[in-house]
DNA sequence: GCCGTTTTCGGCCCGACTGTTTTCAGTCG
């Protein structure tokens, strides 16, 4: 083996295939099987080498015969013949220009061949000197338009894809604005936002309105936006100052359906829904139903009567990325997913005594207005200095203000005593045993060697993992979104050992972290893991932000019952004293 | 290139907007 291909990066290379196909004129069907194989690595719970080497590459979504050759020879040989050769044929400087706005494959191609034109340099030169509009289909507009597009890339004044946190408020400052406008009659955020996916690629807004006028106009006149990319009547798209496009489209209250349906996506969703709807003799487009043989147009105002219509149950947002749910809708097996009702405690909690902002009662107190039973206390263990991490001592200085809060909040409410411990490097904890064992519940996570080797990573995380004190390991992979990408690990071997040990692994609700990540947590169920949803508050406000965490958790299909916090304390403490027993077992 | 309660061959979701065009191609989602 030459070398060990992260996902990601054989994602990145289909993706690279599929763009250097659609340059050279290949048909439209076999670039999007490319894509769409691409898009499914990518979001692939599960290491790839592991499906190799159990020879279930056609397992994933998109893979058939050829790709899993060509899948089979990267990860053999190191390399990819075909990607060698396309490699070979094309500059890779022309795939740069698909940043572009209005730079598609063909208008690329049209350059490259007719003009000699292999980088974005060379076609702002030939923009400016007035050469590109000799071009047939092109113009001085074109000219001007693709001009600016290069000026925006250059200033990075056009976004990747952006945490979900980040998408937020900007996504909410724009509802509020648009719900002022007189006529509107009902508005959503649609896309992946609506998804809850963990980054955001544009923002989709929808609006039922007899004006679509007056709605467009505001839209594009919010102080938000920067460059308005276009506007017509049904359909508006803009550039936000941060970089971030986001469109509107306004539709007639009587369609809202199948409207907010087909601009919630995913697309995958929608290819495999409409698929299904001409199955059943219907053609499903944003506007309608329409049966096919009467050309009957059938309106439905509200989502769940698409998805009756279509003999399905009702599919909600977070599940719809063309990953089963459709034939589960369809023989009924949809889980129940996990609300945010059903939470009983918050399992990592800061306070003063390390590194949180509010004293142990005032985040109780937050907890318990909530409607929490529960919250356990997890301040810092030692070494981690820059968290004013607690010594033994400090510790149970810190367990007599906890009995006291305990006392003063009364019955029905509980701050449970634990740590957030370090995983240091060699795999060893941070606190001795004797220490650990008096603790409630102990979390447990890495913060420092995220980059050290796989087997190392690896290593660390199954000794913590088949310690008999640890219940909880917080944030697994480490990742920051649109930061920093997650430890190396090997994934499904750490899974595996959490679901043998009933060890239980956290979706932290933090929005640049959002950890486990939903593919993996997803995974994580398959295997029989227990989960846990915290949010990691550091202040009282920071309790707010759990429905990020619950969203990945419907994202994974998780139900209530695989979230370890939506169980009774006494549950909860139970299957963390069964754990050096499992051990005996495992 | 993928895929199968009409198929192992012949299909493959559906539409808006713009610019360059006199009916459509390209891009985007």
């Amino acid at each position: 083996m030459e070398r060990r291909w992260t996902n990601q990066e054989i994602a990145q290379i289909f993706e690279n295939i599929a763009d250097m196909l659609e340059i050279q004129g290949e048909i439209p069907y076999k670039v999007m099987a490319y894509r769409r194989a691409a898009e499914n690595i990518a979001a692939l719970g599960r290491d790839i080498y592991d499906l190799w080497q159990e020879g279930a590459l056609r397992t994933i979504p998109g893979v058939g015969e050829a790709i899993e050759e060509k899948i089979d020879q990267l990860l053999r040989t190191g390399r990819l013949e075909l990607y060698e050769r396309l490699k070979s044929e094309i500059p890779q400087s022309l795939l740069e220009m698909r940043q572009i706005p209005d730079m598609g494959p063909k208008r690329i191609k049209a350059v490259w061949e007719k003009l000699g034109i292999t980088t974005v340099e060379e076609l702002e030169e030939a923009a400016r000197a007035g050469k590109l509009r000799s071009l047939p289909g092109f113009g001085a507009k074109l000219e001007s338009k693709i001009l600016a597009g290069i000026e925006a890339v250059k200033r990075r004044k056009i976004a990747g894809r952006v945490p979900l946190g980040v998408a937020w408020p900007l996504a909410h400052e724009i509802l509020s604005a648009l719900r002022e406008v007189p006529g509107v009659q009902q508005l959503a955020a649609a896309g992946s936002f609506r998804r809850m996916k963990d980054t955001i690629g544009d923002l989709d807004f929808l609006v039922a309105a007899d004006n679509p006028d007056a709605v467009m106009e505001r839209f594009t006149t919010l102080p938000i936006v920067e460059t308005v990319l276009l506007k017509g009547s049904t359909k508006s798209s803009v550039r936000l100052r941060t970089g971030l496009q986001a469109d509107l489209r306004v539709i007639e209250a009587a369609r809202w359906g199948t409207a907010l349906q087909y601009f919630t996506g995913s697309q995958q969703h929608n290819i495999q829904l409409r698929e299904h709807a001409l199955k059943r003799g219907y053609s499903l487009s944003e506007y309608a139903l329409t049966q096919v043989e009467t050309e009957k147009e059938i309106l439905c105002a509200t989502e769940e009567e698409v998805y009756t219509r279509l003999g399905l149950a009702y599919i909600p947002p977070e599940l719809r990325e063309g990953r089963g749910e459709i034939e589960a809708a369809l023989e009924g097996r949809l889980p129940r997913l996990i609300e945010i009702h059903d939470l009983q405690g918050d399992l990592q909690v800061h306070s003063t005594w390390s590194d949180g902002q509010a004293s142990i009662r005032e985040m109780a107190r937050a907890a318990k207005a909530r409607g929490y039973r529960y919250m356990l206390l997890t301040d810092h263990s030692q070494s981690l200095g820059v968290a004013k991490g607690l010594t033994p001592e400090r510790l149970w200085e810190q367990r007599r203000e906890i009995e006291a809060v305990n006392a003063e909040l009364g019955d029905g409410f509980r701050v449970l005593h634990g740590a957030e411990v370090e995983i240091r490097a060699d795999g060893s904890l941070d606190y001795p045993d004797e220490v650990l064992a008096a603790l409630d519940l102990v979390v447990a996570s890495v913060h420092t060697g995220l980059r050290q080797d796989r087997e190392r990573v690896t290593a660390r995380f199954l000794a913590a993992i088949r310690h008999p004190y640890v219940h909880i390991i917080a944030h697994p992979t480490g990742r920051l979104l649109g930061e920093r990408e997650g430890a190396d690990a090997d994934w499904e071997a750490i899974l595996r050992a959490a679901a043998e040990t009933g060890t239980l692994l956290e979706i932290n609700a933090n929005p640049a972290r959002l950890d486990l990540p939903d593919g993996l947590a997803r995974r994580a169920l398959e295997l029989g893991c227990k989960l846990v949803i915290s949010t990691d508050a550091h202040s009282p406000g920071e309790f707010d932000l759990i429905h990020f965490g619950v969203a990945v958790a419907r994202r994974a299909w998780a139900t209530p019952e695989d979230i370890a916090n939506t169980w009774p304390l006494e549950r909860l403490l139970a299957w963390a004293k069964e754990k050096p027993r499992r051990l005996g077992r495992a």
